[in-house]
RNA sequence: GCGGGCGUGGUGGAAUUGGUAGACACGCCGGCCUUAGGAGCCGGUGGGCGAAAGCCCUUGGAGGUUCGAGUCCUCUCGCCCGCACCA
């Protein structure tokens, strides 16, 4: 045995330094034109590759330092970035930060250290941390949303959305945070009304904010999900947060006061069975219809106690329905009966009209309604298996046949009547069909310092002016006093604040919000493409070169808001002629989390596991392989020590036995010539070399990571076990294809292994291809069962006919004992695999 | 309530198209080497019966389709995730 021994603490700084000093990494972009030529050579790309690649993971929130999650994601995103390189793909693999946003706002308050300050320390911090987990990267594109050089284009896309009238102002009821003194988007506020960020119980005021329009895109943001490769629990998630619904708009006249209301409906075949209507209290025609009936004081009293309703109470389905009369009544346009108006908190203001026609019949909501306040119950449908059942049990939400409705409607099908009512509603005027989703605009602007401010001027004579493009970026002004006082704190900078009209020059005040951190990290995936762009956002040919991102990687938790918010803008920025394309992420991976003794990871629970600590003890190649063996990497992963020194033991072994046999062929042979001749050991071992490049390549492609490194573990024991049965040559071809196909797990070792054996980078070495002839096997065992039970294995010649393979079975020793006396009635070949011979 | 997913040894997991269940690893047991082992190497390891050959059982549970089911179908239990008074 000779003294060599795994030290990753030597190995992996050597690498890392290389890579850094050659920017190893680094890609232009063709069509500034230094790299025309390469991309006509082609570079030995195989059949059918594309000749770029942008596979890109979601950009870090820098705060503190990396955790494990991080380690997972990039160690997911590096190992596909790498493939697509050997793959003679020009890789483009940049990293950047979301470096605006609450969290660093409120260390500021905390610590009187300017986020500007606080986050750069972060970022630093992040930086070293990946640089020393050997990710790939294009640190040349490196960006951060804070920046002035950044935020610049974030604000020219506001205002580019602005004019196309996507981003507007409009006073609303909006979800405000009583501790962080901030309008939140329906997004950020969780089932039980609380702030997503702080935990406090939401409340609800009504106040001037911007809002971009993505409810306009509502049916393109669900139609193209069918054109991505998504997984399809986030598709499904994206299409009930867009909630399309398919029903028709009816309109009920309120007689007494001459105003129409309308609702929206999906069952207008149940139209004959509203009984009663009812209003969400927030509604504003509410109080207007209360005044001067018996009812008013009830009803003020009722819309002020459920105005103070939390989400969390409201949103009980438990709870007793509440509401109170209006003492009005509205004209059921079918039937033209009177039927009564009501508030109640069961309906929603923001979804539909904010009012509904209820038929308590059909609608178990309804039905609860009614039968707490006594209201008539009328059923219009009736279920065809049991058609004499009057007693059938309400309410009834299926389908049946219409009855108690209108002569020409009675004995319809339910499905056929709702077409026949909408028709006979659009031709009276009273409605027509419609469309409704739950999606709502998106809220964007917040009263807090650190974000992208608003590129807006308020002028007395000209109202809202753009801020014009040769004056962008409107920087952050320096502040000294952060706390949230219910509006922006950039109000008290009054320097800035104060300025002239762009238009006419006169006084004019600059608006004082700024944006949700969402629309920085809507768009920043173009900005990688031409981060260094001084002139536009980005270059469209660099897009052209680019885009659409091949692979995007991230947690779940993103799966509706930032990756609904980034489709959004592709969408809008196509519209405007800014970009080619419509969906910005043409394949998605969402990983899962990493815990520790079952459960999240939490500094409260003191089971944290740190990147750094790991990396201390065991070295990176370990940490991130042992992170993509311990399962499929889109599954939660339990962290465990114990695991962690097996993939150690691993890579030591595959590195000592290469060392060793380095040593043993006396220097490097380039080219990695596999043995000639091919016999015995020999042939096994180059055997599982190409069954294992096989296995790898297939798996990479379908993110089984966990299965391609067990694959190379396969490969490595069989090295281990034919090391002396086997020439220095054969060990060295088996070894270096093992550090080969192993190298976008563990890039610094299987460089390192790569270049002891062949003398050569295997960065640069094209993926491996396995050859056709030593996959196949020219003998096999074959299965020999009875009865579909495995009775004896035998060896069978590939070539063998299915006549033959019958032969060989029913020669078989223990096939022959169970055969003893039966019937053999049918027999089953499967060549290459079994016969299954059934007896009776 | 609606939608999606999962359930396999002591543990993490494998089985890609309906074709040998348990790859690979952890852990455990035994052995070698060692002054020592939290180093390294070799062997064993789903359960039951058996000296062995072998036989039986086994993928949450119950049925079904099939020559053959972890995989497909029906029902059922348990867990996880998303949405939820969305008209």
């Amino acid at each position: 045995m000779s003294d060599h021994r795994y030290d990753p603490h030597e190995i992996e700084p050597r690498w890392q330094a290389l890579w850094a000093a050659e920017r190893t990494w680094e890609v232009s972009n063709l069509t500034t034109g230094e790299h025309a030529l390469e991309v006509s050579a082609g570079g030995g790309r195989p059949v059918g590759e594309p000749p770029s690649s942008y596979v890109l993971e979601m950009l870090p929130y820098p705060s503190g330092e990396p955790h494990i999650g991080h380690l997972k994601c990039y160690a997911v995103g590096d190992a596909i970035a790498h493939f697509h390189r050997r793959l003679g793909r020009r890789v483009l693999h940049p990293m950047g930060y979301d470096s605006f946003g609450l969290p660093a706002e409120n260390h500021a308050i905390r610590t009187g250290v300017h986020p500007r300050v606080s986050i750069a320390e972060s970022i630093a911090s992040f930086q070293q941390q990946f640089r020393s987990w050997g990710i790939s990267i294009d640190w040349s594109r490196e960006l951060s949303t804070s920046d002035p050089s950044y935020y610049r284009w974030t604000q020219w896309i506001f205002l580019e959305l602005f004019r196309a009238g996507l981003a507007y102002r409009k006073e609303a009821a909006v979800k405000w945070c009583p501790k962080d003194q901030t309008v939140l988007a329906n997004e950020q506020v969780d089932a039980e009304g609380h702030c997503e960020r702080c935990g406090a119980l939401v409340e609800v005021r009504q106040l001037e904010q911007w809002f971009l329009r993505i409810t306009d895109y509502a049916e393109r943001l669900l139609g193209d999900l069918g054109e991505i490769d998504w997984p399809e629990h986030v598709k499904t998630m994206q299409r009930n947060w867009i909630g399309r619904s398919e029903g028709a708009e009816v309109t009920f006249r309120c007689e007494e006061m001459g105003v129409d209301y309308p609702v929206f409906t999906t069952r207008p075949d149940t139209l004959f069975g509203a009984t009663f209507f009812v209003m969400a209290p927030e509604h504003p025609d509410v109080m207007r219809l209360a005044a001067g009936t018996e009812h008013e004081q009830a009803a003020r009293d009722y819309v002020n106690s459920a105005l103070n309703e939390t989400n969390e109470e409201r949103g009980n389905t438990d709870k007793v329905k509440t509401g109170v009369p209006l003492g009005r009544t509205v004209t059921n346009p079918v039937s033209g009966e009177q039927i009564p108006m009501w508030v109640a908190d069961y309906v929603l203001m923001e979804y539909g009209t904010g009012a509904i026609m209820a038929v308590p019949a059909h609608d178990e909501r309804d039905h609860d309604f009614a039968t707490t306040f006594e209201l008539p119950i009328k059923r219009v449908i009736e279920p065809i298996d049991a058609p004499d059942d009057e007693d059938g049990a309400l309410p009834y939400s299926g389908d049946g046949r219409l009855v108690n409705s209108d002569p020409q409607f009675d004995g319809m099908g339910n499905r056929e009547a709702l077409s026949a009512i909408v028709s006979w509603l659009d031709r009276e005027g009273k409605g027509h069909a419609s469309v409704n989703y739950r999606l709502r605009d998106w809220l964007i602007s917040r009263q807090r310092y650190w974000g992208c401010p608003i590129p807006i001027v308020h002028c007395e004579r000209c109202g809202m002016v753009p801020v014009p493009e040769d004056q962008l970026p409107v920087e952050l002004p320096d502040i000294d006093d952060y706390l949230p006082k219910g509006r922006s704190p950039l109000a008290a900078a009054e320097d800035w604040v104060n300025t002239s009209c762009p238009d006419c020059d006169g006084p004019a005040l600059r608006e004082t919000d700024t944006m949700d951190t969402f629309v920085d990290s809507s768009w920043y995936f173009l900005r990688y493409c031409d981060a260094g762009n001084d002139s536009a956002a980005w270059d469209p040919a660099a897009l052209r070169e680019w885009m659409p991102v091949d692979q995007y990687i991230g947690g779940v938790e993103h799966a509706i808001l930032h990756l609904m918010y980034a489709r959004f803008f592709c969408k809008a920025l196509a519209d405007l002629g800014h970009v080619e394309f419509q969906e910005p992420f043409r394949a998605l991976f969402t990983q899962g989390m990493v815990t520790k003794d079952g459960s999240k990871m939490s500094k409260s629970k003191g089971n944290v596991v740190s990147p750094a600590s790991i990396i201390e003890r065991v070295g990176a190649d370990t940490a991130r392989c042992y992170i993509l063996f311990v399962g499929p990497p889109d599954q939660d992963a339990d962290w465990s020590d114990d695991g962690v020194e097996g993939v150690h033991r691993f890579l030591s072994r595959l590195w000592r036995l290469s060392a060793e046999t380095a040593d043993r062929a006396g220097g490097p042979s380039p080219g990695l010539p596999a043995p000639t001749t091919l016999e015995g050991d020999e042939l096994e071992l180059a055997r599982k070399a190409h069954w294992a490049i096989e296995k790898v390549s297939g798996d990479l492609r379908r993110f089984a990571f966990n299965t391609a490194i067990a694959a190379v573990m396969e490969l490595l024991n069989d090295c281990s076990r034919l090391r002396d049965s086997v020439s220095t040559e054969g060990l060295s071809y088996a070894l270096g294809t093992a550090a080969s196909l192993l190298f976008p797990f563990a890039p610094h070792a299987c460089a390192d292994i790569y270049e002891r054996l062949t003398g050569e980078r295997v960065w640069e070495q094209a993926w491996p291809q396995a050859d056709e002839s030593l996959l196949e096997r020219d003998v096999y065992e074959l299965v020999c069962q009875v009865n579909g039970k495995v009775r004896d294995r035998v060896q069978a010649g590939s070539d063998a006919t299915p006549e033959q393979l019958k032969d060989l079975c029913r020669a078989a020793p223990n096939v022959i004992a169970h055969l003893d006396g039966k019937e053999l009635v049918k027999e089953i070949v499967v060549p290459g695999k079994l016969v299954n011979l059934v007896v009776r």
